[in-house]
DNA sequence: GTCTATAATTTGATAGAC
DNA sequence: GTCTATCAAATTATAGAC
């Protein structure tokens, strides 16, 4: 792993657990053994970081998920693989979802990363209806905007109550 | 109001926007024409400051919704009720719930504001059980997990997306 | 690419006067 | 209750050497 995604890397833990004033450049450059000049090299600004982060995990979460029709295709429900992937995130990194955390604290976040935190959601979005259209196609809307609230709320509450099976509780009615 | 309570205000406005580190002392202070170490006679810390905030939020919150059974006997529907308490905080304040906010930051919050945030949870989960059992008494301990995180869920992406009609589609399903 | 050095600002907190 | 004065630490960022 390059230096520079190592910096992200540490970045995006710091971020999943305390929001976007929850890293340093001290901090991250420490992390992976540089100085915190030497991360201005990588990102002249803060913001500049904050966005590439938010853009490599959008990136990422839509690649991991692959596409609605070709779940179908494997005999899979692309709705039960998207909620698998949010329990995932809560289970196995034991933290929020990254834009969940940045889409809260939107209104003081500089204009580049709302922007792609903006980005996640509307691509979300888009996904969910292609998924719930392949099962029934009515309201698709309504369901993505459903389905999405419901996973943000459930890793949030769960992170607060600090109980795990409350994630599985409060989504167990998802198909 | 009193110095303390306007501290509180000025306190929860931030937090709401930007989380836990949102708010410092000197900000808080100028807001209401004090001097920074003046702030340290009412909160001795700034975790006291947060533990209060978060404590006398959830009081409030309660308050205001009322007991489940005497909603019931005035004819209104307990479930729709709280869902309107969540979608005036969103539309008239035009931000987060606190403990939605906090909630997500909470492995990075003093211990004390985070006992608070729970507690703002494990109260708003027993209320809408109650209320749900007034409905209809099946499953009401997932139906108030799923009611909760939606409500924070649908807060938190409409805030991303900045579209208030969001909340709305979201939450459509909710009796 | 990485460093040293440093600037300018902000932060939480305390001591002690009035 | 509120102030002045102050501290120690942390923050984002830049200039310039290697």
């Amino acid at each position: 792993m390059s230096k520079k995604q190592e910096l992200l890397k540490a970045a995006e833990d710091k971020v999943r657990s305390g929001g976007y004033s929850n890293f340093s450049f001290r901090e991250l450059a420490k992390e992976v053994g540089i100085k915190s000049a030497s991360v201005h090299y990588y990102f002249p600004t803060k913001a500049d970081l904050g966005a590439e982060l938010a853009r490599q995990y959008t990136d990422n979460f839509m690649n991991l998920l692959g596409a609605p029709a070709k779940l179908k295709k494997t005999g899979k429900n692309p709705i039960k693989v998207y909620v698998t992937q949010f329990r995932r995130a809560l289970l196995e990194d034991k933290k929020m979802c990254l834009c969940g955390l940045l889409g809260a604290e939107t209104d003081c976040l500089p204009e580049k990363v709302k922007d792609e935190t903006k980005r996640f959601f509307k691509l979300n979005l888009e996904w969910l209806q292609v998924a719930h259209k392949l099962n029934d196609p009515i309201d698709v809307e309504q369901k993505a905007a459903n389905t999405l609230s419901l996973l943000e709320g459930a890793m949030m509450v769960s992170k607060a109550v600090g109980d795990n099976h409350f994630f599985d509780q409060a989504t167990s009615w998802l198909e």
